[in-house]
DNA sequence: GCCGTTTTCGGCCCGACTGTTTTCAGTCG
C-alpha cells in the first residue's frame, strides 16, 4: 500500500480531533495536529523516508513516539492508536466539530448527555427543541447548530485566489471611501498568497472603529452578518466567502498586519521567539513584560510597548528581517532569517519571455501576430508559441503538416518582431503509452519541446508514472508542462509517483513548470520547494490561451515564491542568449539531439 | 506528545466575541 501525505496527515488529525473531544491534554492535541502540518508540508514522500530507514523523529514535530506511529502506518496501513481511540469514542463525533459554533467540549457533552453521534442525529435533537433542555444551551446555540448544519452540508469550497481577488477589490474600495477610513490592507492567505483561501481578512486604521464596523456590515453583497463587535466582524458575502474585519490604531498596526498575515504557524513562533526575548507578542504590539508579571486580567496594551507601527519593526526587534508573507507557513523560514539566509525570492520582472501560449491555430483566441505583439508590449526578451499536438482534437490541434504550415506563417510574422525572439515550440501531447503526439522529424523543426498529458488520466499510479517518465527520459524533451493535470476545486491530480518524476527530470536536464494560470497552479508550492530542492530547474509561464492570459504571469510566480524560488531556479529568467546556449545543450542525454534552429 | 546554549521535566500563543453564565466557558482565528 503506497500511502500519500495528505492520507497520513488526514489520519494524525482525527487523531486529534477525537483525543480533543475525550478530553484530552489539549498540548498532546496539539502535538498531532503539528506533526500532520510537518507531514503535509514535506514534498518528500514519507512513506519513502520509511523504506529508506530514515529517522523520522529528525522532522520538526515529530518525536520518537509519532515517528513510530507514523512508520506503523505506513508499512501496515494502520493506526493502532486511532483504533484505540474510537473504540472508545465513536468516530462519526469528529465531524460534529466542524460544524461552526461546536467544539470538542461540547460535542462531547451532546454525545454523553443526550446520546448524539451523528450530524443526523443532532439535526434532529435540534429541531426537537432538545439541545436548549442542556445546562449552558439555549435557543440561539440551537439555531446556530442548524445553520452550521446547513453549511457544513453545502459544503463549500475554499475560494481559488483569482476569486477572491476579484471580490476583495470593490469591497476594499468601498471601506476607504468611508469618512475616517485611513487604511485597508488584505492578509490572511490572501496576503500570502495561498492558492485558494478559506475566508477574508481586512485590516482597516480608523478613527471610529464601531462606526467603521456598522459600514462593513451593510456592504451591499453581504449576506449576513455572523458578529459584530466595536472593533471586529465577521460576515458572509452572497459568494459564500467569510470576511473578517478588524479596525485597529495607527500603532499597532504592524502587529495586527503580521498576526492576521499569519499563518499561525508562523505566529506561534515568534511569539515563542518574543517570549525568549522577554516580550509578549500580540496584534497590539510587542510589549517588554516584568519578569514574573502574569496578571490573570490585564490590559492588552499593558506594559512597554517597544514595536507595532510596522511588521519591519516587529521583526527587527526579534532580531529578525522582515520576511515576505508568501514564505510565512513555518516551513524553516524563521530558522533562516535567524542566519540571515532568506533567499531573493523571484518577481515578476525577473522573467524575461512566457513558454507557453496558445494562438488560433489551435485553442487560442487570438493570432500569432496578436500573441507576439502583446509579449512585446510587456516588455519580454523571447516567448514561445506553443499550440496544442493533434491527439487533443478538440483543440484543433496541429500534425506536422498543420504545424509546417504555421511555422511558415510565424516566419513571416516574426519579420515584423524584431523586437522580441520567438521561439518555435508546441505543446505536444504525451501519449498513453509515453510516445510523444510528433513525428520525430518535426520534433526537430522545433526549438523547445514542451510535453504534457491531456488524456488517460485514470491509469494505474505505476503506470501513469513510466507514462511519464517514458517522455521526460525520451531525450526530445525541454519542458514538463502542469505535471500534475490538476484544476483547483474541479480535478484531483492524476496519480503517479512525483518524486521519480522530478529525479529524472533533474538527470535529463528537463525544466518543469509552474503554470500560471490560476485554476492550475501546477506544480503547486510543495511540489515546486521540492523540486527546487532537488536541483530540478522551473519555467514559470501563463499558458495564456489570449493576450489577457498573459497578465496572469504574477499567480505563478506568487507560487514560485511560496516555494522559496529565487531567479537562478527558473529558466525563463536567463538572458535570450544564455537561454539558447542552454537549449543547445539540452537535453544531456539526448540520443540523436534535438538542435535549436534559429538565433 | 514535543522540546531543550538556562531545562530530560515542565513548560507549551493571545485576544475578541457570544451566549447564558451572575463572573465565565467555549469557540474561533
Amino acid at each position: 500500500m503506497k500511502i500519500e501525505n495528505g492520507e497520513i496527515a488526514a489520519l494524525l488529525l482525527r487523531v486529534a480531533d477525537l483525543l480533543e473531544i475525550q478530553g484530552a491534554n489539549p498540548f498532546r492535541v496539539r502535538a498531532y495536529r503539528n506533526a500532520a502540518r510537518t507531514v503535509e508540508a514535506s514534498g518528500e514522500p514519507i512513506r519513502d523516508l520509511v523504506d529508506a530507514g530514515e529517522d523520522l523523529s529528525a522532522l520538526p514535530a515529530i518525536g520518537d513516539d509519532l515517528a513510530k506511529q507514523i512508520t506503523e502506518l505506513v508499512k501496515t496501513g494502520k493506526l493502532a492508536r486511532l483504533e484505540e481511540i474510537e473504540r472508545a469514542v465513536p468516530p462519526s463525533l469528529a465531524e460534529l466539530t466542524h460544524i461552526g459554533g461546536l467544539g470538542p467540549k461540547r460535542a462531547q457533552r451532546l454525545w454523553k448527555e443526550l446520546g448524539i453521534e451523528t450530524v443526523d442525529a443532532l439535526e434532529q435533537a435540534a429541531r426537537a427543541g432538545k439541545l436548549a433542555t442542556l445546562e449552558g444551551f439555549g435557543a440561539k446555540t440551537e439555531a446556530k447548530i442548524l445553520k452550521g448544519i446547513e453549511e457544513l452540508r453545502a459544503h463549500r469550497a475554499r475560494t481559488r485566489l483569482s476569486d477572491a481577488d476579484t471580490i476583495v477589490a470593490p469591497l476594499v474600495q468601498y471601506l476607504k471611501d468611508f469618512k475616517g477610513v485611513k487604511s485597508v490592507d488584505v492578509a490572511g492567505s490572501f496576503r500570502r498568497r495561498r492558492e485558494t483561501v478559506g475566508d477574508l481578512d481586512l485590516l482597516a486604521i480608523a478613527a471610529k472603529p464601531a462606526a467603521v464596523i456598522r459600514h462593513f456590515t451593510k456592504y451591499r453583497r453581504v449576506k449576513d452578518v455572523d458578529l459584530a463587535g466595536d472593533t471586529r466582524a465577521t460576515v458572509r458575502l452572497d459568494s459564500g466567502l467569510q470576511v473578517d474585519l478588524r479596525v485597529l490604531e495607527p500603532a499597532s498596526y504592524g502587529a495586527a498586519l503580521l498576526y492576521f498575515t499569519g499563518s499561525k504557524a508562523h505566529n506561534v513562533k515568534l511569539r515563542n521567539r518574543a517570549i525568549d526575548a522577554g516580550y509578549r507578542l500580540s496584534e497590539y504590539g510587542l510589549f517588554r513584560v516584568k519578569k514574573g508579571a502574569k496578571e490573570p486580567k490585564r490590559d492588552v496594551t499593558s506594559g512597554t510597548r517597544v514595536a507595532g507601527k510596522t511588521e519591519e519593526e516587529v521583526y527587527a526587534k526579534l532580531g529578525l528581517p522582515w520576511i515576505p508573507p508568501e514564505m510565512r507557513e513555518d516551513r524553516g523560514e524563521i530558522e533562516a532569517a535567524t542566519r540571515n539566509k532568506l533567499p531573493r525570492l523571484i518577481t515578476v520582472d525577473d522573467l524575461r519571455g512566457d513558454l507557453q501560449m496558445h494562438t488560433t491555430w489551435s485553442d487560442g483566441q487570438n493570432s500569432l501576430d496578436e500573441m507576439i505583439s502583446a509579449c512585446a508590449e510587456r516588455g519580454y526578451e523571447y516567448c514561445a508559441i506553443t499550440d496544442h499536438s493533434k491527439a487533443l482534437a478538440i483543440t484543433g490541434g496541429m500534425d506536422a503538416k498543420a504545424l509546417a504550415r504555421q511555422q511558415r506563417e510565424l516566419a513571416d510574422v516574426v519579420e515584423r518582431h524584431p523586437e522580441i525572439h520567438v521561439f518555435r515550440s508546441m505543446e505536444i501531447d504525451i501519449l498513453k503509452d509515453g510516445a510523444l503526439d510528433l513525428a520525430d522529424a518535426a520534433i526537430e523543426t522545433l526549438d523547445i519541446v514542451l510535453v504534457a498529458i491531456h488524456s488517460h488520466f485514470d491509469l494505474p499510479a505505476a503506470q501513469q508514472t513510466k507514462r511519464i517518465l517514458e517522455a521526460v527520459t525520451s531525450g526530445k524533451v525541454h519542458i514538463l508542462a502542469h505535471p500534475t493535470g490538476r484544476l483547483i476545486n474541479r480535478r484531483e491530480p492524476y496519480p503517479f509517483d512525483m518524486e521519480a518524476v522530478l529525479h529524472a527530470a533533474k538527470e535529463y536536464g528537463v525544466a518543469v513548470e509552474i503554470n500560471a494560470h490560476p485554476e492550475r497552479l501546477d506544480l503547486d508550492d510543495v511540489h515546486a520547494m521540492r523540486a527546487r530542492e532537488l536541483g530540478v530547474t522551473l519555467v514559470i509561464d501563463t499558458d495564456a490561451h489570449s493576450t489577457s492570459d498573459l497578465d496572469l504571469i504574477h499567480y505563478g510566480v506568487e507560487q514560485a515564491r511560496r516555494a522559496w524560488v529565487e531567479p537562478k531556479d527558473v529558466l525563463n529568467t536567463l538572458p535570450l542568449d544564455a537561454l539558447i546556449r542552454r537549449l543547445h545543450g539540452q537535453p544531456p542525454k539526448a540520443p540523436s539531439g534535438i538542435r535549436s534552429k534559429r538565433r
